[in-house]
This record gives C-alpha cells, structure tokens and sequence, in this order.
RNA sequence: GGCGACAUGGCCAAGUGGUAAGGCAGGAGACUGCAAAUCUCUUAUCCCCAGUUCGAAUCUGGGUGUCGCCUCCA
C-alpha cells in the first residue's frame, strides 16, 4: 500500500465516467501512466508546456503518495505533419524529427519537467502497430479498402464515441467531413495507409514501411495512421490495461476514442484504460491559441523572459482542465510572485546559522524530503515529539487533501503561501524549520525548483567583470586596484558591498549612494537588511 | 446542426447549500540617512431575472455574454 499519513482519497477527474472517481489502480501499489506526447515537427509551444507540466504535476504526486509508477510519454515521429514539412525544407524526415526532439527534451529539461520512466519513438513501433491492425482485421473490426488503406470499421464497436458522449448518429448529423468513397462508414479511420512508390524518391524506413519485413504480407508497404501508435506503444510497454491515459482535451475525440475502438477490440480487455485525464487549453487573451492564427508562444521564447519556476506557477494557479489565459499580466504577475519566494528564501537561509548547519540548501532539501515524503524525523530534528507529529500531520495532511481533490493545484499553492510566511514570519525556530522543510519539498512535489539560486535578467555575474572593477575603482581607489589580483566577480562584489558598508557607517551618503546607483546600473539591487549583512539580488 | 465549458474584488484565481482561500497590483504605516527589500494593516456578496430552501456564489428554470469540440492541433 501507498504511503499515506491521511485517510484522504485520491480522486480524478475521469472523462470516461464523467465524475471524479476514487484512483484505484488495478495493481497496487503499481501505477501505469500514459500520455500522449507531442507530434515532433515544430518547436514546442505554452500549450505543450501546460499538457506536460500538468501530468508532471499527476507523476510527482503519485509518487509522492508511495506509488510505483510506470510512465511512458511517447514521441510521435512519424505523421503527415512531419512528411510535409520535411519535404517543405528539403531534409530527410527522420532529421526533422531527430532534431525537434532533441528541442523537446531540451525544453522540457528547462521546464524541469521530469523524464517519464520510458519514452517511445512511434517509428520504434512499426511491428507492434502492424501486429495490432492484423489482429483487428482477423477479427472483423477492420478491412482493407480498395485502394489497400487498412480502416477500422467504427460501427463494429458499439461503444465508439464514448470519451465524446455522442451517439454514432450524432456524430454523422454533425458531419463536416467529406465521406471518402473507400470507407465502409464515414467514421472509419485508417490504421495502415499505403503509399505510392512510383515516384521512386522516398525512403524506407522514413516515409513508408514494407510490412512483409514484419512478417505481414497481407498489407501494402505504407505507414501506420493517426492513432495506432499509442495504443501499440501503450500495449507493448504497459499491457493490455493501464490505468492512468492522459492528453490535451482535443485529443478526446477522435484521438482517444478511437484508441479505445481500437485496443479494446483488439484485447478483448475493457475498459483499456481506467481513468482517461485531460487537460484544458492555453488561450491567448480569450481566443484560442493555435498555429493558424499565429498566436502563440514557443516554450524557448517565453524563457528568455521568464524563468521555469514562474511559467509553472502561471500554469498550476488554474486548475488543470480550466482554460488559461495567457497574457503578460498574468505572467508578469506570477514572476513576481516567484521572486519573492526564490529571493527571500536564499537571503535567509544564507543568514540562519540553525539552517546553515545541514550545508547548502540541496542537502537541507534532500532532508526535507526523508522527513516530509518517508516520515524520517532524524532527517530535520533530533527527536520526533508529540507537537512535531501534530504539525506533521497536519501540514502533510493539508496539502495532500487539496492535490487529492483532483489535483486542486491552485489550492496547493495556497498552502504553499502560509507554509513561507511560516518561514519567514514565525519567530520558533522549530515551526519555522517545519514550514521551510515543507515549503521545499512540497513545491518540489508540484515540480517548482527554489533549490537552485535564482538567476535573474543581468545574466551571469562574471558578464559585468569590467564594470564591477570599475565601480570598485572608482569608490576605493586606494586599497583596490583594478584589473589586479584576478578577483572573481563575486569577490569584487562583496568588496565593493564592503566598501558602501564603510561608507554608510561614516554617513558618507554619496558614496553610499553612489555604489547603489551604480550597481543599479548593471541590474544588480541592494537589499540592507535590518539585522544583517546587506545581500543582493538580480533586479 | 449536434455536444460541452465558463461568467467571483483593479488583474489572476479557489470555493459548489450555511453568510466569500490565496496571489499580483494599489493604498496606509513600520523600518531606512533617503530608498529598495522586508514586515504590519487594508479593498468583493459572487453576470441578470425568477424559483427551491430556515439559509445559495454554490441547486432548478429562463435570459445575457464569452469560449471550446465535432477538421490538424497539447
């Protein structure tokens, strides 16, 4: 069983029922997880950032309940998307899809999105997808056209368009798709499409597949279609039922449910999966954000103005299956609020001398965890106590009813709030430990790295080498000589913090004042503390 | 045409039957040589109308508005 102080149950949202349902997976304390993960055929965009950062989210809290959870996030590298826009450069497909992955893995490294316990690449996959249309064609629920494009029949299954919750009639009323006169029914969708060979340009291996190579004669050389993919990926790596499938809400219909159509007819298992999660939209100021109106963000743009930190936390102050609206106010709203975290969190912990005992804030955060995750109390304090169970129980307690509650994000970082003014208001150096331990290792648990010093706009110290001797030079030049000793920019900062520090003392203003303009200057603020030695901060 | 979501203070956003979390911004004060940082205090009756109820932002009906899916999209 998973470790859990609290009697809370975990629920989520589940499109399939429509309610949020009790999680119970279906080998505890095993979880299987699986999202569908992006189309590599352009740079990753805030959408992508808000679907992967939302089953981060999911991933690190079912392992922070005890779960063992297998995870597998595909690539999906081969699709029409990737064809035509290969052919628009001029390079091989398998190159564009090589490199817009690496772009993926970059970014999401960036976004301190954690790795899933296994990635599939689609093109990896070729034998398991074939070996799945031939099953569904031995058993009836799927045909070879004339023009030999395998389809899947849909009115064969009979629970098709459940995730949608339309009838199969429904779905034909509202039709705005041409009917192609292969199809036995206009819902048919294909799982092996054929290809042209005639022109005699395209690669095997990139563009098409001879599926005699994996020993099915049946079928034409071609390429596998839109959504056979997953469902082999999933069945090859997770089995025939997983219990976690999760996607962006456009994926519903008909992505997933023709996942189902498909796997289930295949197996003969039901449901394929349990509980099917999505998550909502990125708009931009109230339209939809999406490639043909040009309105969107990519991931590595947004970072070179805000940092990881503060594009997650834009994303968790709404719950998961709202839409989001992206504007700068909002962003601009949650980099402050980042920042005063990040900041406040260094420049204390730097001053406390009980903190500064357990060495640099990653090991006291690694302790943080043992206490906070596996209840080792040695880990912070010398004894556990009644009072420190209490209060662990009721912070941990606290904090996982919110995330139980179908991942009440916004709720959490509510918490998250009190657990810093617990740190940095409280005057107990006990509560004010607890708070901190727990303000590290819960935030870590919604993916937030405050472990890490913050880096601000101004870039690297050492960028502003010359203007920091200079500055030096120009308030002391007697006992610094410029450009001497081979000073490391930061030495030259606390000498030249050193030398404002005298000043002050002398009520020499000018000079004081001179230094914090200066540094002002190269993006460098000055915090003087009340009882303590100044510090600083990117502006 | 079919299906669905949403409407809470200046902005963002929880709450889903018992009289409105949190954040950001703003204002006042403390601290400061002056600032900044930090700290303290501070701002709403929940789109409209009707109904159910002892009691509704929260349920029902109607209205208005915004948006999404049904076509590639996370």
């Amino acid at each position: 069983m998973p470790v859990t102080t609290t009697a809370q149950q975990l629920r989520l949202y589940n499109t399939r029922t429509r309610s949020a349902d009790v999680f119970k997976p279906i080998n505890d304390p095993t979880v299987l997880m699986y999202v569908c993960g992006p189309t590599v055929y352009d740079e990753a965009h805030l959408g992508h950032a808000r679907c992967y950062i939302t089953w981060d989210v999911l991933f690190r809290f079912l392992k922070h309940l005890g779960y063992d959870v297998k995870y597998v996030r595909n690539i999906t590298d081969v699709d029409d998307k990737i064809l035509n826009r290969a052919a628009e450069n001029g390079e091989a497909p398998s190159a564009l899809a090589g490199r817009f992955t690496r772009r993926f893995h970059e970014v999401m490294a960036q976004l301190n999105v954690a790795e899933p316990t296994l990635e599939t690449k689609a093109t990896e996959y070729i034998g398991p997808m074939l070996e799945m249309v031939a099953i569904l064609v031995e058993k009836g629920s799927a045909y070879v056209a004339a023009d030999q494009t395998v389809y899947f029949h849909t009115p064969s299954f009979n629970a098709y368009g459940q995730l949608k919750g339309q009838n199969l009639d429904d779905l034909e009323a509202g039709a705005r798709v041409e009917v192609d006169p292969n199809k036995k029914s206009p819902l048919d969708f294909a799982l092996w499409k054929p290809v042209d060979l005639s022109g005699g340009t395209l690669v095997k291996g990139e563009q098409y597949w001879d599926p005699a190579d994996y020993g099915c004669r049946q079928f034409v050389p071609g390429r596998p279609g839109w959504h056979i993919e997953c469902s082999a990926m999933s069945r090859t790596e997770l089995g025939d039922q997983i219990d976690l499938h999760c996607g962006g809400l456009d994926l519903i219909f008909p992505h997933h449910d023709n996942e189902i159509a498909q796997s289930e007819a295949c197996t003969g298992v039901h449901p394929f999966s349990q509980v099917w999660m999505h998550n909502g939209f990125v708009n931009v100021s109230g339209e939809k954000m999406s490639k043909s109106l040009g309105n969107f963000s990519t991931i590595a743009e947004l970072l070179t103005v805000y940092d990881a930190n503060t594009i997650r936390y834009f994303i968790l102050t709404n719950k998961y299956r709202s839409p989001v609206d992206f504007n700068e106010a909002a962003l601009d709203s949650a980099q402050n609020w980042v920042k005063k975290r990040h900041g406040l969190i260094h420049t204390m912990y730097e001053a406390d001398n009980d903190a500064q005992a357990f060495g640099t804030m990653a090991a006291f955060a690694q302790r943080a965890t043992a206490f906070w995750r596996d209840k080792n109390f040695s880990a912070l304090f010398d004894q556990a106590d009644q009072t420190l169970e209490v209060l662990y129980d009721e912070l941990k307690g606290r904090f996982d009813e919110k995330m139980s509650n179908d991942l009440n994000t916004p709720e959490a970082l509510a918490d998250l709030n009190e657990l810093f003014h617990g740190f940095t208001k409280e005057n107990d150096p006990q509560y004010k430990k607890l708070c901190f331990s727990a303000f590290l290792y819960f935030s870590s648990v919604l993916g937030f790295d405050f472990v890490t010093p913050p880096v601000g706009a101004g870039g690297n110290l050492e960028a502003h080498q010359a203007a920091l001797e200079a500055l030096l030079g120009e308030v002391s030049p007697g006992d610094h000589v410029a450009g001497q000793g081979g000073g490391s920019a930061d030495s030259l900062l606390q000498a030249i913090i050193a030398v404002r520090a005298e000043a002050r003392a002398s009520k020499n203003w000018a000079v004081s004042d001179q230094i914090r303009d200066g540094l002002g200057a190269i993006g460098i603020q000055l915090k003087d503390q009340k009882d303590g030695p100044t510090t600083w901060d990117w502006a």
